[in-house]
RNA sequence: GGCCCCAUCGUCUAUCGGCUAGGACACCUGGUUCUCAUCCAGGUAAGAGGAGUUCGACUCUCCUUGGGGCUGCCA
């Protein structure tokens, strides 16, 4: 049996589309499932977009969602002598010939033609689509090198998917029609043509191609939301393919265990940004703990706060995560969700201000409350709501617990606040509390 | 215009002739609760339309309608 080899042939133009990295993440696992080789192909012969930033770029993307490849990196524009090499070729052999042209943008001069079959029938069976066929009339013979003797993608891309060995070519929608002529390019030069997979389009809610006017559209700006890499593979394989079962969240392993072809879907489907956010809170979730704690750490750093003073011994990071953790749904959340825990510079909201600490009466609620938080004789979670509780006498401890929650955060949300308090620790707690009595309560 | 592809809740989907049409997201209600979130329980919501095949069609066939793709010296 042959080796299975599929490869991601995208151009570098600096960003990378979610539609575009999906058709690689249905090349990698498929490579991986059938224990093929996956390869990574760089289109870079558009001399304009093709910058070394782009392809960082890309290779960035590749990396950070986990998508490796099996072999180094081709490059399109190092074959070029192999692509106008099989030009020669063609041409010797009359199955393509030399031809003067007018292009759309005016240019007009002598361009290579390859010669399509004039009757009869050109078909395929599409491992994602099923059989395809076209009669070859419905296909005109077509340019494959431009009149200043560079290469044009369809030669291009079928020479170097024979040089790589491309057992499979899964890629977009958009090219279910080039597949025509691929095929007839394949055979002109001898080679047997791939099998193929046309992956369906993401669509937006309006069943137009997702384009960045819909939302984040590349892969970057998912990441710089905070999206985790695994939540986008995860939530992208999901869409159009399914593990024939109720499962939606998936290990890697089970998604290249169970990923086939065969399953993916035909159907356009609509990107749903509020299902990725979902799928984005459920692997926060399960960040193992220990990850969850120095990334928030790095964050909270990176944000400008000086941990120096927070080390494990004065500061239960282990009780910060449990509260922080089910509450994150992005990493980009932290460190504003937590910030007011590492510096007295913390920011009021006017809103919460306004609603629990500008009334009659909460500034003595304050000053009696800092008080008898220095009186606890143990300074925790449990005796602080020990003591609330016995103030509000079983009848709500919203009037006490909203003031201070304010007051020693600025916000309205956030964790319990008795924990929040032991974090904060009893100098801070009632000084929080005396300062947001002075400065806002009337 | 020509050629090709597609069609189940708002969205992603299950169903491969027997369906009281299942799950998830979103939404709504209730519970837990000091807020937010989590968590738990429940609810609303779908087979585009028309013929045919069949004992029986969401599932098969055809037509209509709707949507999409392609129709470059772009990829």
């Amino acid at each position: 049996m042959e080796e299975i080899r599929v490869r991601f042939a995208p151009s570098p133009t600096g960003k990378v589309h979610i539609g575009n990295i999906r058709a690689a993440i249905y090349n990698w696992l498929f490579a991986r499932h059938t224990g093929g080789k996956f390869l990574l192909r760089v289109e870079d012969t558009d001399l304009e977009r093709s910058t070394p930033e782009a392809i960082k770029a890309l290779f960035e993307c590749m990396e950070w969602l986990g998508l490796s490849y099996d072999e180094p990196e081709f490059y399109q524009t190092k074959n070029v002598k192999r692509h106008l090499e099989c030009v020669e070729k063609l041409l010797a052999e009359g199955k393509a010939y030399k031809c003067e042209r007018t292009s759309r943008d005016g240019k007009t001069g002598e361009v290579v033609m390859f010669r399509m079959p004039k009757e009869g029938t050109i078909e395929f069976d599409d491992i994602v689509k099923g059989h395809m066929a076209k009669k070859a009339e419905d296909i005109q013979d077509f340019a494959i090198v431009r009149s200043d003797g560079s290469p044009i993608f369809h030669l291009a891309n079928v020479v170097d998917d024979i040089d790589q060995r491309v057992t499979h070519i899964i890629r977009g929608d958009d090219h279910v029609e080039n597949t025509f002529k691929h095929i007839e390019l394949f055979k002109a030069l001898g080679a047997t043509p791939p099998k193929y997979g046309h992956l369906s389009m993401i669509v937006n809610a309006q069943g137009k191609p997702y384009s960045k006017r819909d939302g984040a559209a590349f892969v970057g700006e998912f990441r710089e939301q905070g999206y985790l890499p695994d939540a986008l593979f995860n939530y992208l394989l999901l869409l159009g393919w399914n593990p024939g079962d109720e499962r939606e969240v998936l290990t890697k392993d089970e998604m290249v265990n169970l990923f086939t072809l065969e399953a993916v879907h035909v159907t356009a489907a609509k990107f749903d940004m509020k299902k990725l956010q979902w799928m984005n809170a459920e692997y926060i979730k399960r960040i193992p703990r220990d990850e969850f704690m120095s990334e928030m750490k790095r964050r909270i750093e990176a944000g400008g706060y000086d941990l120096s003073a927070f080390k494990a011994d004065s500061f239960n990071w282990d009780l910060l995560v449990d509260q922080l953790q089910v509450r994150t749904k992005f990493w980009s959340d932290i460190p504003g969700n937590c910030a007011y825990f590492f510096t007295d510079d913390y920011q009021f909201d006017e809103k919460a201000v306004e609603k629990r600490l500008r009334k009659e009466g909460v500034k003595e609620l304050l000053l009696d409350l800092a008080d008898r938080f220095a009186k606890l004789e143990k300074f925790d979670a449990a005796s602080g709501e020990a003591m609330v509780k016995e103030l509000s006498q079983g009848n709500g401890m919203g009037p006490w617990v909203h003031p201070i929650r304010v007051a020693v955060s600025g916000r309205t949300e956030g964790p319990g606040l008795f924990e929040m308090l032991e974090l904060l620790g009893r100098d801070r707690t009632i000084s929080r509390l005396k300062a947001a009595a002075e400065k806002y309560a009337l």
